[in-house]
DNA sequence: ACCGACCTCCCCATTTTCGTGGATACCGCT
DNA sequence: AGCGGTATCCACGAAAATGGGGAGGTCGGT
């Protein structure tokens, strides 16, 4: 027997084409997984959606985001119960789309102040976590939930984590761009640089001086890390 | 009812999300089409493809491109059959994914010279036809195919196809590249302008001299029509 | 055998870029 | 009130890039 994924409609079919087409190019100067937080949690016909990234030497899951959670309950895991999350550990050895009950039967969590104090204030009843690495790197997680009275996650939800990880993996690996640090201005010229306009064109352009345009471009130069403005010119285009 | 698209697996759900992420990532130095033939083809459980894109001024189909089909039989759709083709014209109008079946009952089209001569010499049976556009502009089509004795595409097909219809057209229309003119030696230059180093750094790196570099570059510049190095490193990095 | 495209190298004059080290003013933050 | 970042401007000199010309060799196709 084949193994099948059953009832894909039209629309989820749609889409799964354009997260992966949105996956593909995100623009880096914002957080990835803000881009699609939503669409998997549509996509896994889910109810609630969280995303931390782990830091190694802090030991702590940070910069959090959240689609469909109160911001308050976020704070209360963030400053409490991440410290006594049952079971977010074994889910991230996984290393792969994972429902909690694979880690600890539903019975058993309900019993836990974990559930009872945090899980419960929002609503939060089956859950499946994916946890995304790029060799040993965290590059962040998806922890989606349904509410109490839905079915738990299959094997649909689970197959289609599987479908979705590596674009996730290329998409959160991918690094902030060099030119986040560069002001408005600066990128501007680097725009105008990119499209073939000498320093005297743009400072015409930009109806500016020709010496403010120097300043700009080695300052964003300088930020960016490049050697020369036909660098920069790329930049601006891979990103 | 909602409407669905059964009995999707995985691994077509792989090939699904794979292809997107191909169409979106498309290198324009070559034909995007070729890139995805096989596997809409494996995707919609096809045994044959061709493609080809419709040339308004002469009136005829060009650019021939086939997956699973012999190149003798596609050198006489060109020169014969496409005059005859009875079937293509009222598919071309649908502007969307339209089985055979949808302009003409099997039964008659089997009657037809164009059948029995062109289509039945590599086993064509099942058709389903999907032409792109951009406005008015043909961007290309694909023309899927299953054998005698196979099943007749339905609804799980066409809708497919409505899925990938937007990410088709986006790849199929994108320019090609204006790097595509350049030489070899003439794109690695390039390249290395893109990274920021300098015409000495070039010379260096490819161990050419100076005015070799200084050739390629002018060169390139020219028939990419680029101002300077900036514009044309940013150009490396668009294509 | 010729032609065109490619790769290689050379010279020279001009323009552009780059780095340095300034200056003034505005803004938001503490 | 001071500090940092931004936007605007200035000047100088060294380095790099650009455009124009030309020249010789290979290699594949007509």
């Amino acid at each position: 027997m084949r193994p099948t994924v059953h009832d894909m409609s039209t629309a989820e079919l749609t889409m799964l084409a354009d997260l992966i087409h949105t996956l593909d190019n995100a623009a880096p100067e914002c957080d990835p997984r803000e881009r699609v937080l939503e669409g998997v949690t549509r996509l896994l016909r889910a109810d609630f959606c969280a995303s931390f990234v782990w830091n190694g030497d802090t030991g702590t899951n940070e910069r959090p985001l959240a689609h469909n959670m109160s911001g308050e309950n976020l704070d209360r895991y963030l400053n409490w119960f991440q410290f006594r999350d049952p079971i977010t550990r074994n889910l991230r050895a996984r290393r792969r789309a994972t429902p909690v009950r694979a880690v600890m039967p539903q019975s058993e969590l309900e019993k836990t102040e974990f559930f009872n104090e945090f899980l419960r204030h929002d609503g939060l009843h089956h859950g499946i976590n994916l946890f995304l690495f790029q060799g040993d790197r965290d590059l962040g997680d998806l922890r989606v939930w349904r509410a109490r009275g839905r079915p738990d996650f299959q094997r649909r939800e689970i197959e289609l984590l599987d479908v979705l990880q590596p674009h996730l993996c290329r998409a959160f690996a991918r690094p902030a761009s060099p030119l986040a640090a560069l002001s408005a201005r600066e990128r501007q010229v680097a725009e105008l640089v990119a499209r073939g306009l000498t320093d005297k064109d743009i400072a015409a352009t930009l109806k500016i001086g020709y010496a403010t345009v120097r300043s700009h471009l080695n300052h964003g130069m300088a930020k960016a890390g490049c050697a020369n403005r036909a660098e920069l010119a790329a930049l601006t285009q891979r990103y």
